[in-house]
Formats: C-alpha cells, sequence, structure tokens
DNA sequence: GCATTTTATAATGCATTCATTATACATTTG
DNA sequence: CAAATGTATAATGAATGCATTATAAAATGC
C-alpha cells in the first residue's frame, strides 16, 4: 500500500480525463472552457489547467486561446503520421532485442498476451484482443532499454487508440496480425536481427494500411 | 508586426528559463524553488510552475516533490538514448525526401547551410558551424511532412544541445561530417532513397560516437 | 553519544480573487 | 440593409492567500 500514490488533483484531473478521452466518453472534438472540465471534476481550475498542459503536450488535447480545451480528434492523416513514426521505431526496438540475445523465459509475458489473443480471436472479442495486442507491444517496448523511446511511443499509441478501436470490428487482419507476433518472438530468440525488423516493419505496415483504409473508406472520426 | 505574439507571462517564462539551460546560464543540476525562479523572472509562482510543467514534458526540467526544479543534466546515458532514436528517425525521414522528387531549388537552403557549415570550419568557429549544421538538420526535417516526427525530433536536439556545445571543440569529425551533408544532399536530389538512408545514418553514427567518446574520455557532463 | 520524537520552517497544492481582453450581440450610422 | 461601432459577458492569465506536509533542526530519552 506504499505504492508512493499520494494522489494530486492534478494527477487524478489528468488520469480522469485521459481516461475519459481514451474510452470516448468525451468524445474528439468536445470542447469546453477550464471551468466546465474543473465543475465536471469537483475542484478548481488551477489543476484542472495543469493537467490540461500536459494533456496538450502528449497530443491529446489542444487548448484554444479564449474557449477552453478541445479534445483532439484523429484524422486519417494523423494516424498516417502516427503510423509512420511507429513503422520506424517499434522495428529498430525489437531488432535490437534480437541482438541482445534474449531467452525465450524473457519473452513469456508476450508469448501469454499472445495466447489471449488468440483466444479473444477464438471468441470474437476484438477489445480483449485489442487489449492484449496493445499489452504486447508495450511489453516488448519495455524492454528497450531507452526510456525516451518508451515514453514517445507510448504518447503514440495513446493517441491512436481511439481509432485503432473504432476500426478494430472492421478490420480483417486480426488472425494474420496474432501470427506475426509468434513469428517475431521466434526470431528474436533466434537473434535475426533483421528478420525481426523486418517482420516488425511488415506487421505495422500491414495493421496501419489496414486501419488507414478503413477510416478512409468509411470516412470515421472525422471531427 | 502582426505576428501574433500576444507575449504571456508563460511564454515569457517558458523561453527565458529555456534559453538560460541551452546556454548554458542555468549550468545542469541547478536547482530552485518555483518562488526563485519566479522572483528571478519578476512575475509569479502561477505562470511559472506552468512554464516548468512545460519543460518537464521536454526533458530539460525535473519537478522534484518539495524541492522545486532541476535543470535536468545530460548524461552519456542520456546522449545514447537520445542518438539511437536520431539514428532511426533522421535516416528514415531524409529517405522520404528522395523518394518524394525533390529538386536542387528546394534544397538550396540545405546547400547553403553547408556553404556556412564549410566557411565556418575554414575560420575554425566551430559554434557557428554547430548553428548551421543544426539548421541543416532541421530544415531537413521540416521538410517532412509529419509534424509529430519534427517536434519529437526537435525536442531530442533540445535536450542533446548542451552536450553537443560542451564536446564541440574538442571533436575531430566536423569536416567529415559537413561533406556528408553534401554528399546527402546529392542522393536526394537523384532519388535514392537507400543510399539517403545509409548515408544519414551513418552520419549519425559517426557524429554519435565521437560525442558519446569524448564524453565518456572526459567525464564530461556529469551532474 | 546516538537514536528518536517534537517542533519549526519552507515549499507546494490548490482555491480564490481580480484585471484584462476576446467575443457576441445590440445599436447606430451611412 | 450592411457595415461599423459600442457594450456586456465570459473566459482566461496571473497574483495572492492559505492549509497541508515534507524536511530539517532541535530537543528529548536512552
Amino acid at each position: 500500500m506504499k505504492t508512493n500514490q499520494k494522489s494530486t488533483r492534478v494527477k487524478d484531473a489528468y488520469t480522469a480525463i485521459k481516461v475519459a478521452i481514451r474510452s470516448n466518453q468525451i468524445p474528439a472534438g468536445f470542447q469546453a472552457t477550464e471551468a466546465e472540465f474543473a465543475t465536471r471534476l469537483g475542484m478548481s481550475r488551477t489543476p484542472v489547467r495543469e493537467a490540461l498542459i500536459r494533456l496538450e503536450a502528449e497530443g491529446l488535447v489542444e487548448m484554444i486561446q479564449r474557449r477552453g480545451a478541445r479534445v483532439l480528434p484523429i484524422r486519417t492523416e494523423d494516424m498516417r503520421e502516427i503510423y509512420d513514426i511507429l513503422m520506424t521505431l517499434e522495428p529498430e526496438a525489437a531488432a535490437n532485442l534480437a541482438v541482445r540475445n534474449i531467452s525465450q523465459a524473457q519473452l513469456e509475458p508476450l508469448a501469454q498476451a499472445t495466447t489471449e489473443m488468440e483466444s479473444a480471436l477464438a471468441q470474437d472479442e476484438p477489445e480483449i484482443w485489442a487489449e492484449a495486442d496493445d499489452r504486447f507491444h508495450m511489453m516488448l517496448l519495455d524492454m528497450s532499454d531507452n526510456r525516451r523511446l518508451r515514453n514517445f511511443v507510448r504518447s503514440l499509441h495513446d493517441q491512436a487508440h481511439r481509432a485503432r478501436m473504432i476500426t478494430l470490428r472492421l478490420r480483417s487482419d486480426l488472425t494474420q496480425s496474432t501470427r506475426e507476433h509468434r513469428e517475431i518472438m521466434r526470431h528474436i530468440i533466434d537473434g535475426e536481427a533483421d528478420a525481426v525488423r523486418a517482420l516488425y516493419r511488415q506487421h505495422r505496415a500491414r495493421s496501419s494500411s489496414e486501419i488507414l483504409r478503413i477510416l478512409d473508406t468509411y470516412r470515421l472520426v472525422p471531427l
């Protein structure tokens, strides 16, 4: 219990708003004054303001001159930006793992996540699949010893999250995507860095183009 | 004059502190309470606090529980992190330019910067060289149409800036580095994406290992 | 002397207050 | 009626005040 979690209003506000955005409880495009956010959260403007500043730095919110804060929508263009970066960074991070001689045991949490993805697919539970998928990528990233890389990629995932969830049930590549996780792990264990990089990149490229295609086709997530 | 620069205290504080950190007027490791920063800047704690929050998000400053804000030092480890990321992102961005069929004219500002680097070298003015070098990389990045990429790389450059300046006069690779800029530009114009990527990566790898070597050798920028 | 508790100090987290100013709306003018 | 001007309102930017609490210093007990 000594988790050192001295909850502060700023943190509460930050977390509450972030969760609400992720889950679409506060929809993209929603705009409100600082005072409104504050009232809603039952605190004064000050902590809310500071939380909003952080959320703005993370690209989830935009503060507009005299009209408060606006929950940023994710457009196709944004997703393209995000995936272009992920397609570069994540494969490289994974390839580095291959070089480091990772044991199968160390990858066990990843294998676990992948297993969950498989069973989620079997039971047609895409949300659970998505959660495990995210976990896979994040755990893999956490094994990288580059804190800046971790934080940045995490922030990109956060930004992309809503769009991913919206497109989830329209995707046809989930099975393929899951299978690739196994391949990537195998090549990491075998220390084949180039193969890991290529595979991971392909993995991201596929899901990226699938998601972008869906967004474009249905013109989803506009505002 | 309609530069739309409604200066606000938060912005003033942000800029002032950032500039002071970059230029080492406030040295790495310096720590002071919010109140001290506020006094020094001639304003109240509130705007300073908000500026510090932003600077913390950019990795230039760290806010510590009950002892104010501390200017983050850059350790060898940090530089390694930063350059590992740059070595991945920048070559990719440059390679994308090659694909886009850029004309020589469009690269003129880059050529200009490189010329300045050459003359700075001839006159043994490493600081001027460094400024032009930074400009080269930033302009190249600005040609990428990925705003998130731009901002992130810019923030990494900001973080690395002090360490770069400190090692500047000890580096022996400036001439080589400058020469590589010309090569990179040539390959961009020729549309040889792979060559651009490889060259740029090598370019970063070289300067990175040079800087890291110096930092390690002289144990610079410790605190 | 050394460890532990008490007290004092200082710094922050947050609420409140106030002045400034952007924006919308109403009014006037051509 | 359109454009311009004036005015009211609302929202923010910033200062201030205060309660809370971490840290250091002092005092106490062993």
